[in-house]
DNA sequence: TCCATATGAGACATGAATGTCTCATCCTGG
DNA sequence: CCAGGATGAGACATTCATGTCTCATATGGA
């Protein structure tokens, strides 16, 4: 399980770092190696020896980062019923995620010179065919790339989860806020 | 005028430097102040007599982001008209500075520690003013917040933006892309 | 012409984060 | 009980960005 307690000299869970330094560098981007060895309860001697720097470390975070997309399209299900429904359910669950996707996204330190991890892009893909399904079978607009779609998810996403961080608005309102004003608009419909 | 050449020994612009600092760190967001003078044309030791380091130069380009909003805010006159074409023209008017603008929203270092600059919170009062000017009048619907379509905007500028760069969208569909998924979202509509 | 000013170039010190290393200590399995 | 392994604590050097300083030079005004 991972919620047991890491007293000293116990052996170390690297899934645990991993997410105590999510947890860290979500809310504080620049903290230092020693700052996310402390979140995690153990030294910084310890946390170089399972990541070999600070590099090593964000791209571990981005594979778990990757991972979690990966789950939630699964658990989403976005073959199954309607496509609109299959939103409803990927932004559900995606929503445990956004925290570390705010902090990848901003980390330019992963897009700088070399080629972007190809794990986004079947994120990108299967997001970008769930939204082409749903114009195919006539719910969506088809005047609004799959592509677009996609980005504006992602847009959407950050900023309800920087609405919700800040204070600004509720957790329980994160997922209405986001599915109806990508799939409705902000147009008030007499009647749909 | 601020396009002339700036030779050796001539007299620094401000507004010059304060630009091509906006420039690079759009793309860059961790250029050091060496680059920033090389880009700006001038040396390191003249940067640093307008700019008493890295944080004051920030502070100025936070100062640029927050001009550049309210000038777009006000020729985009948002109380003229419906509230539907007061958010086109202002989408359209915010357009030239959503680079700047993107790299300030990745810059934490202006939001730890001390209150957020006070020009921010005008600027999202008078975009909410817009949005609750349009449910007033019945354009927009009421079960979204004035402050949630506006962070909306922001998420949906930055996502346009990302995708314009990154050369996955044409500049030409940045305007059409935002405001029609703003207002109508992604569902298909019989007949409007 | 002469002087004040601003700039460019570069040296230098500082501070912070990082990477590396050693050593004592404590678990755990045999 | 003992040996091997992993950890914590800390010292140490390195790197890099930054801040500060000096000096030579060129511009522009008096």
């Amino acid at each position: 399980m991972s919620h047991m307690e890491y007293g000293r000299l116990m052996a170390v869970d690297p899934d645990h770092v991993l997410r105590s330094a999510a947890a860290l560098l979500t809310h504080k981007a620049t903290a230092t190696m020693d700052e996310v060895a402390k979140a995690a309860g153990i030294s910084r001697a310890t946390l170089h020896r399972h990541f070999a720097g600070r590099d090593a470390l964000v791209r571990a975070l981005e594979s778990l980062g990757i991972a979690e997309c990966e789950a939630a399209l699964d658990a989403a299900r976005l073959d199954e019923g309607t496509a609109s429904e299959a939103v409803r359910r990927l932004v559900g669950a995606i929503e445990p995620a956004v925290g570390l996707l705010g902090f990848l996204y901003t980390e330019n330190q992963l897009f700088e010179g070399e080629e972007q991890n190809a794990g986004w892009t079947l994120i990108d893909d299967r997001i970008s065919a769930l939204f082409r399904r749903g114009q195919l079978s006539g719910e969506f607009r088809i005047d609004l790339t799959p592509a677009w779609l996609t980005e504006a998810l992602y847009g959407l996403l950050a900023s309800a989860a920087w609405m919700v961080q800040s204070g600004k608005g509720a957790p329980k309102d994160f997922h209405y806020m986001i599915v109806e004003l990508l799939l409705g608009g902000a147009l008030r419909r007499e009647e749909s």
